[in-house]
DNA sequence: TTTGACTCTGGAGTATAGTCAAAGGTCTAA
DNA sequence: TTAGACCTTTGACTATACTCCAGAGTCAAA
């Protein structure tokens, strides 16, 4: 199949595919001699791994490294958990984080009424730009 | 004050004040015949005001926009509420998100007792690969 | 006046993940 | 053989938030 098949069946662009092809992320199968790339049923499968690992937060190195590690004979499992895992603890730390700030910006929006009051005693803009208030 | 008096006070580089200017978000309070720019006590407050906003998630157009609202004497304290309500939304949405793959880490990760077996077996590799399975 | 610290402009580079355009070559069916 | 769909490379551009550099000018103290 051409590029323009893959490209539909993994629902990305052709432009998106040979970016990730200059990423190392695909290969074609082969490539013809007027310059044409030919995919296969496991490009397919390739597209979805990294598809699939995109949403769940791998940036395309590290899906590079997971593709390379799936690909490596001497591979264990363990190494690859070790991976998931780590991207794991990134994750709840991003949540975290962000759950700091949830609460921060909920504080801020509770104390401001929200009236046409004039903006001196706007509780959101004093706490943005005065000192100590934290 | 120069802007060497500013990065120090303000903890940030002198490089970012003049990016901060090129994007609109403070202004020198003169400018010398020299190009030295000059700045004050209420500059300190704008660039404590960004610095917050960014530690909030808000991007520098939106503490532009903020910074805006807060200069203009017709501005209402709602429509500060307002944007502090969006990006509470925001970051409640993406704490939505990021809990849904921190489930999906959990369980791939769980699944997976991580022992030097071959590829073949392993449940992360293969989640990521095959069709179907979710 | 000279030294050294400071500042200026303009432009390039970083990282991430693509997206788009131009100009041309290939393939297949009628 | 020709039209139309598809493919190629090269390179520029997007957004975000800086960071660094060169080469030159400024300022205050000694």
């Amino acid at each position: 199949m051409l590029i323009g098949e893959l490209a539909k069946k993994s629902n990305v662009s052709i432009d998106t595919i040979r970016y990730y092809e200059r990423e190392g992320l695909i290969e074609p199968v082969s490539v013809r001699e007027s310059g044409y790339r030919e995919f296969d049923k496991s490009s397919i499968e390739v597209m979805r791994f990294v598809t699939r690992a995109k949403g769940l937060g791998f940036s395309l190195k590290e899906i590079s490294n997971l593709l390379a590690l799936r690909d490596d004979p001497d591979t264990t499992c363990s190494s690859v958990r070790a991976l998931a895992g780590q991207k794991l603890n990134d994750v709840t730390e991003k949540i975290k984080a962000l759950r700091k700030i949830e609460r921060e910006l909920k504080l801020l929006v509770q104390e401001c009424e929200g009236g046409n009051v004039g903006l001196e005693h706007c509780p959101i803009v004093n706490k943005l730009g005065n000192k100590g208030t934290r």
